[in-house]
This record gives structure tokens, C-alpha cells and sequence, in this order.
DNA sequence: TACCATTGTTCGGAATCTTAGAACTATCGG
DNA sequence: CCGATAGTTCTAAGATTCCGAACAATGGTA
């Protein structure tokens, strides 16, 4: 996807701006500053994709840790930070320290309507293929 | 994307089997083969997407080479090579050998319906969003 | 049949991206 | 102040992507 998604700077060079106060701000697009290329490669990443599902699904928010299980395989707590970065500077998710945590939520009210739709097309067609892939004798309950 | 998108084998696997006819046949999924996280994956990149979508913008069939100078930055046969294995084996285009070249359409008509509605709505976006960026200063003709 | 031009594929190495573990920052509760 | 918790940054290993070069298949021409 090259470094036209690489909106941030490396660390050192954020320091000698802001006088090391630490942590390094959480950078929001604009709503017309989404972009169709920068959603697609958002979600074309199956870990990516299924949390922002999740966080379209339920309505709350919730913090990154949540998702420590989102696929078969458990991730690693910097490649989930990873994968929140991605979206969040997407576009696709907001993001707000509360304490020692990040609450995130999609900012679905957000978009404009071209990518809202799209977004929409997106969540919908998962969804079915979910469904219809899901369906195999599921234990209910426990 | 991790391997879940490498359909084929090496190519010394193919021969054994195969008894060396030389030409790897080409795989087309079947629609309900179709999954949105594949047709994600494909158009996740500039460069596939701009591809695909002039395929469905004009409505004849298109070589591979005619591509090449699809984004400013001219790109190699390889490189473009690949890239169209992705679209097709994502089920986004079809390909054809005819003679010495490859025929190139997309597969619109054949995808099931949430998926159909999906990759309009990318469509859409992207079209709608390259008329934006594009009006300034269009010299008219040539 | 041989030869050449054209189109696309495969191979191999360099460049780039992604991942996970370790070290770190920040906040909250005793 | 100390320890626990949630995320971030750094770095090195692993995976992908890109290109040039070599190759394969077809078509035309002699």
C-alpha cells in the first residue's frame, strides 16, 4: 500500500516539536478527507475488517484488548495497536483515551454519503457471507 | 493479506502434474467462490482499482498491456502480470488467451447480489470522488 | 520449416510492509 | 510510591511486492 498511508512521523522527530510530552496525539481524518483507496485498504485486512464489524454491530464502545481474540489465532497487543492506527487514520473509527484505555467507535454518522454507501455495501455483503458460512450446528448457549 | 490468497502452486508442482504443457491454466473462481474479503484484498490497491474500473467503465474486453501506464508511474509486464492474477483469481475479471495476448472483461453480470451491490457502491465512490479531484484545468481534447 | 516480433509468465534478488516480543509511557488504585 | 493495566514504540525476523531478465506460446513471414 506504499507510504501514501503513512501519515505519521517517527517518534523521535514528533518529540522535538511538542517538547516530549509523551504520548503522540490520535490523528483523525476529516470526513471529506476519507478516501475510497485509504477505506479499501483498511478493510482489506480480515483482522481489520472483523473489528470494524464488531464495532458497527454493537453499539458501545470499546477498547482495543477486546479484540485480543477477534481471529482464531490470538494477535499480539502491538499488532492489534497496529491495526486500531490503521483504522483510526483511515477514517473509519474514533478513537479517545478514557483513562488507561482507548475507547473506540465507528464514526458511521460521520461519512459522506458516497463512502457511507460504500462502507454500507461492505458491512452488508460480510455480514450474509457470515451468515451463511456461520450456520453449522452451533451449540446454543454455552 | 497472508497466504489465504495464494490459489496456486509453485510452477514446478503444476508441470509434474500436468505432464509440462507449458501455460499454467488460468483459475476462475465460481460466484458464490467470491468472498468479500478477496474482492477487498484486490481492490485495495491503486492500482487494481484504477484497472478495474476502467474495465467497467468502457464495456469492450482489454489487454493486459493497455495498462501500463495506468497510474503516472509507468509499470513493468511483471508487475502487471501479477496484478491481473489477483483480480482474477479474487473473481473480479475474466481472462481469456486469444492468440498472443490476454482478453480482460470484467465479471459484473455473473457476482451474487450483496456482492454485486457492494462493488457498485465502491464504484460509485470512486468515480464520484475522481470527479472532485479531477475538474481542474481540463484541457478539452488533446 | 526456421525466424522474429509480440504478449504475457516465471524466477530471483532488492526494497518494503507486517508481525511479535521487549522495553517504555501513562493512568488508576491502593 | 508501588504495582497492575492499557497502549505505544522500537527492532529484528518473516512475508509481500516490485522489477529486470530469462522464458514460453502464438502469429506472421519468408
Amino acid at each position: 500500500m506504499i507510504l501514501t498511508y503513512r501519515i505519521t512521523e517517527p517518534m523521535d522527530d514528533v518529540r522535538e516539536n511538542v517538547l516530549s510530552s509523551g504520548v503522540r496525539p490520535l490523528y483523525h481524518p476529516r470526513p471529506d478527507e476519507i478516501t475510497v483507496q485509504g477505506v479499501l485498504y483498511a478493510l482489506s485486512d480480515p483482522v481489520r475488517l472483523r473489528i470494524f464489524l464488531q464495532l458497527t454491530a454493537s453499539d458501545c464502545t470499546k477498547n482495543c484488548t477486546t479484540f485480543l481474540n477477534v481471529v482464531d489465532e490470538p494477535l499480539s497487543k502491538s499488532t492489534l495497536s497496529q491495526h486500531f492506527k490503521v483504522l483510526r487514520e483511515a477514517g473509519l473509527i474514533h478513537s479517545e483515551r478514557k483513562g488507561v484505555e482507548l475507547q473506540n467507535r465507528p464514526r458511521c454518522g460521520e461519512f459522506e454519503k458516497p463512502i457511507a454507501a460504500m462502507i454500507g455495501g461492505i458491512l452488508d455483503a460480510y455480514k450474509r457471507e457470515q451468515k451463511r458460512s456461520a450456520p453449522k450446528g452451533r451449540t446454543r448457549g454455552r
